[in-house]
RNA sequence: GGGCACGUAGCUCAGCGGUAGAGCAUUCGCUUCACACGCGAAGGGUCACAGGUUCGAUCCCUGUCGUGCCCA
């Protein structure tokens, strides 16, 4: 026997040990009952190993399962693949803030070897949190074939991957600005720099022009959101087509602070519109400016350390052209008479110089951005050269990870040629080799991969796959998916031994023992050769860019790549194409000739029940595993498939997880209901041959359900599908079915008993199949406890047969359930408006209908009395005085009412019954008053609008008929 | 600045050339023998605004206003 409600807490980790006990959800598996499966194939989006379960996830990961549980109903061979990736930055960063709370030796302290061992240890201990997450929700993944990016097999796949495209020359190192966190001293990727609108200033600074006596102007003004930052400039730019300072382009500007003479150049950059004009430019560190200086060929200067602090004091580019430089004989000399490379920074000799100036740029050296740029601008104001401040929004930059700003920096990194490999990827997509789902998404995508930039893929971090390359004396770097083929290229080339070393004493050894011919290296004069490898590591997201084959053996020629490369779907967030699927696409096409995905399914984001965007901060987060402690996995799982219409975020409100978690407790007391009337699934029993109307019509409902379901998850319309599901359950089977099928049950027709338990319990089976993508456990536990009588279970409901729709069914069973469920309706609908007493039961009375509605009315009098509570059924030719009525079909239906009708209130209602027909009389008439109506509607237009306008004037006939006779009454 | 969505019942959302729908909320009535996480009934909408196309527009087109997101 049934509980009264479901209990999920009890039943979901239950099922899901029934679905691994019986590896239901191996790849494969399939193949056993049918050797000929088609492969259906999913890679999950790899969650980050740090990461725990959020709404995100809950969407993203219900739409796969519902598509893998679906497929796999259907006979398909589902490989659905699942893991983590390492998520260098988060992984490493939270195992160096473990090492500090712990009050350990940091990361530095412990060195790389044994760092990398506490990462990896904190991986196997605690790095399962999402998958075990993910397994409550009740994703149907392959759970056997879990991988990790920094797997053995997957870091092979990684390291090909690099030195094929090094080969190729799609993967070079270069210079140029990165955005480098300062926290956490690495460089990181445009996708994981976030923009925040911050109210700023700008300040207007003066530049006073060189040798202006002549000149109109005396000084340049220039608007800055850094001010900090023009230490470092090297120009100013104007637009060549401004009138205004035509006559300065080629002139030179003297920088405030320094003393640094430099040009004002003519280039497109410079608005015209914002402010005078004029912009400087630090090409060092500034994106938009690093483009102006080569296009001019102006030096970059850098003035932070990775740390953002200022860090010029000893930078020969720095101190060249200014005129301390001037005075003290070169930059050259400056630098040494402020320090010198090896001096310690405290014996620096600006004191000896008698320059003001020079002391207190000096001092700004070392100095944080922040503090610099205050201090800047008060010195440049004390010189009268800060012409105002205004207030300015403006977008900063911040880090995704440590949320500090990130700051445009110089440095040599690696870098994938990603326009190159973006072509094909995107003629994959003009093509339809894969296709997105909303189609309007490929806008998006071609837009960004159209503009792509080249990929920096190097960080500066401990934790990720090392990058394969090796340096050599003279310049040399050996790139190779192993060690030693990298020192024997070195052998062969040196003709020495070759000796790897790590970095610091590589360098000195180099330095030691490069024989040089002016600044030219030549030869490298030791008995040795000593080789170091690069200490960077490699954006997580290309590993992750491999996942779609890495995590099916490629590099090998595995029976499994063979079988399910390309991958079905791949289903995931808008806000994340740009990391997934163009990564994806551009690798899987140039390592596998092939898409990665067919179809690339993008839902939308999760949000609170106003639309905003869940974030701690805001403290709106909905946590998915509250929700499936307080309501199940099922009733979180639903609500995520029914709000999943394309193109809409889905806005989660507590209340409609709540209305379906009550939907699995209605389905629930449904089966209870089935099971306390002896509904047992009968062997052989073939639903199309029922007998009874009342059998007939529901198998009719439950294929029209089962065509739609299975139509609208084809299409990824999983809100259609659920809400087809939904109305068959509730509005269909519970509401009207099971209501019909209690008089049967408790009558003495043992025929008809017997056919309608068999139905029941086979609708119910259905039932079960169609809503078990959406609904996994309650439905698999149902599947299990209706086993237990009746024929053996041949599967788990996971594993049993998707329904195949019949097409025939039988309309005619519709219709006349159609009509009883209406006159039903009727009447309780009257009865209410009358106040009647559920107690009381009313006679009806039939006239003016035609003998098969005499014979309906007859057939099913037990539902009617029942349903409608009726106390008895007759016929007349005219209604009964003194009662309330109304129109279905032809017949005029009557309810007496003796003593109880209010005459009046009865008039109004039937007044205003009759006029809705009228204006819908008057309406169509209208339309056929119009003659262009008549010539151009289709003929199925007209035809519908003249049945409608019949029945409105027979409704209305009959309606005019009873008033008169209550008019006669009164 | 460029691009993409979206404005439909109190709320959250479906729909999309010809009768405006659901869930929740609201109101009323029900201890009816599966279910009060329930049953029955009801109220509630110039489908943002203004033009246009069309015999006919909530739906297609244009513009305006408003909201959100992405990119620069």
């Amino acid at each position: 026997m049934l509980e009264k409600t479901y209990d999920h807490a009890a039943i979901e980790p239950r099922m899901s040990k029934a679905w691994e006990d019986a590896e239901a959800f191996h790849a494969g598996k399939a193949l056993e009952v049918n050797p000929k499966a088609e492969p259906y194939s999913i890679v999950i989006p790899p969650p980050n190993v740090t990461g725990s379960l959020h709404m995100g996830h809950a969407l993203n990961n219900t739409l796969q399962d519902v598509l893998a549980r679906f497929y796999r109903m259907r006979g398909r061979d589902v490989l659905w693949q699942p893991g983590t990736d390492h998520a260098g930055i988060a992984t490493q960063s939270l195992v160096e803030r473990q090492l500090m709370e712990k009050q350990e030796p940091s990361r530095r302290d412990l060195g790389r070897e044994e760092f990398l061992r506490r990462v990896w240890a904190w991986k196997e201990h605690s790095g399962g949190t999402i998958v075990n997450q993910l397994k409550r929700l009740g994703a149907s993944c392959d759970w056997s074939r879990e991988r990790f990016t920094m797997d053995e097999g997957l870091s092979r796949a990684v390291v090909k991957v690099f030195v094929d495209l090094y080969n190729e020359g799609l993967i070079y190192k270069d210079k140029r600005l990165v955005n480098w966190d300062p926290k956490l001293q690495t460089a990181i990727s445009d996708l994981e720099v976030i923009p925040v609108e911050t109210k700023g200033h700008l300040w207007y600074f003066k530049y006073p022009i060189k040798d202006a006596e002549s000149l109109e102007r005396k000084f340049v003004v220039v608007a800055t959101t850094r001010p900090e930052t023009m230490l470092g400039d090297t120009a100013v730019a104007v637009n060549p087509e401004d009138e205004r300072w035509k006559p300065y382009i080629g002139k030179t500007v003297v920088l405030p602070l320094v003393g640094r003479e430099i040009p004002i150049v003519a280039d497109e950059h410079a608005d015209p519109e914002q402010g005078s004009g004029a912009v400087k430019i630090t090409p060092a560190h500034d994106f938009n400016d690093f483009e102006v200086g080569r296009r001019h060929d102006l030096p970059l200067i850098n003035i932070f350390d990775q740390t953002a602090h200022l860090s010029f004091a000893l930078d020969r580019e720095f101190w060249k052209n200014t005129n301390f430089a001037n005075k003290y004989g070169g930059a050259e000399a400056v630098r040494d008479l402020i320090g010198g490379m090896d001096g310690d920074p405290a014996e620096y000799v600006p004191y000896k110089i008698d320059d003001l100036e020079l002391d207190e740029l000096r001092n700004l050296n070392g100095l944080d951005r922040f503090i610099a740029r205050k201090r800047i601008v008060e010195m440049m104001e004390y010189r009268g050269l800060l012409e105002k401040v205004e207030p300015h929004t403006l977008k900063v930059p911040y880090g995704d990870r440590s949320n500090v700003v990130i700051e445009p920096f110089l440095t040599v990194q690696w870098y994938v040629d990603a326009r190159t490999l973006a072509k094909e990827a995107i003629s994959a997509v003009e093509d339809g080799r894969t296709q997105f789902i909303p189609a309007n998404w490929s806008k998006t995508y071609f837009e960004w991969m159209r503009n792509i930039q080249p990929w920096c893929i190097s960080r500066q971090l401990w934790w990720g796959h090392r990058i394969p390359v090796w340096y050599g004396p003279l310049g040399r770097e050996f790139c190779n998916t192993v060690e030693d083929e990298a020192k024997r290229s070195a052998e062969l080339e040196f003709k020495k031994p070759v000796k790897i070393v790590d970095r610091e004493e590589a360098l000195k050894l180099f330095l030691l023992h490069t024989a040089y011919k002016g600044t030219t290296p030549v030869s490298f004069e030791h008995d040795f050769v000593p080789l170091y490898r690069d200490e960077d590591v490699l954006d997580t997201w290309f590993s992750s860019g491999l996942w779609p084959f890495s995590t099916l053996g490629w590099p090998d020629e595995t029976p499994e790549l063979a079988r399910y490369y390309p991958t079905s779907v791949l289903v995931t967030g808008f806000d994340i194409i740009f990391f997934w699927v163009a990564r994806m696409m551009m690798m899987g096409l140039h390592f596998n000739k092939e898409v990665p995905f067919r179809d690339v399914y993008i839902h939308a984001l999760v949000r609170d029940e106003k639309g905003a965007k869940m974030s701690k901060s805001k403290g709106n987060v909905v946590d998915p595993l509250s929700v499936m402690d307080n309501y199940g996995a099922d009733a979180l799982r639903f609500t995520m498939a029914a709000m999943a219409a394309q193109g809409r975020d889905v806005k989660l409100s507590m209340q409609r997880i709540e209305g379906y978690r009550n939907f699995a407790t209605k389905l629930w007391n449904a089966a209870r209901f089935c099971e306390m009337n002896g509904c047992v699934r009968k062997e052989g029993f073939d639903p199309a041959g029922a007998k009874l109307t009342l059998n007939r019509w529901i198998y009719a409902e439950s294929q029209a359900t089962a065509a739609a379901v299975t139509e609208a998850i084809e299409a990824y319309r999983f809100n259609d599908a659920a809400g087809a599901v939904y109305r068959f359950v509730w509005n269909r089977f519970c509401d009207w079915y099971l209501e019909f099928a209690k008089p049967v049950f408790m009558g003495d027709d043992e025929a008809a008993k017997a056919e309608t338990q068999a139905m029941a319990a086979w609708t119910l089976d259905e039932i079960l199949k169609l809503l078990h993508p959406f609904m996994p456990f309650v439905t698999e536990e149902l599947w299990t406890v209706t086993g237990e009588e009746g024929p053996a279970r041949e599967s788990p409901l996971t594993l049993a047969s998707w329904p195949v729709p019949a097409k025939d069914t039988d309309a005619n069973a519709l219709a006349e359930i159609d009509w009883v469920i209406d006159l039903i309706s009727e009447i309780r609908s009257l009865r209410s408006e009358m106040n009647v007493q559920p107690a009381t039961l009313l006679p009806l009375t039939l006239s003016g209908a035609t003998e098969d509605t005499k014979a309906r009315a007859a057939r099913y009098e037990t539902f009617l009395k029942r349903m409608a509570r009726l106390s008895d059924i007759g016929f007349a030719d005219v209604p009964p005085q003194g009662s309330a009525q109304f129109v279905l079909g032809e017949a005029t239906m009557a309810l007496a009412l003796a003593g109880v009708i209010d005459i009046a209130a009865e008039r109004e209602r039937l007044t205003k019954e009759i006029g809705k027909h009228v204006s819908e009389i008057t309406k169509i008439d209208a339309r056929f008053a119009n003659e262009q109506f008549v010539a151009k509607a289709t003929e199925e237009v007209l035809e519908d609008n003249r049945e409608r306008r019949a029945e409105a004037e027979a409704a209305a006939e009959r309606l005019k008929a009873a008033l008169q006779r209550l008019a006669n009454v009164a």
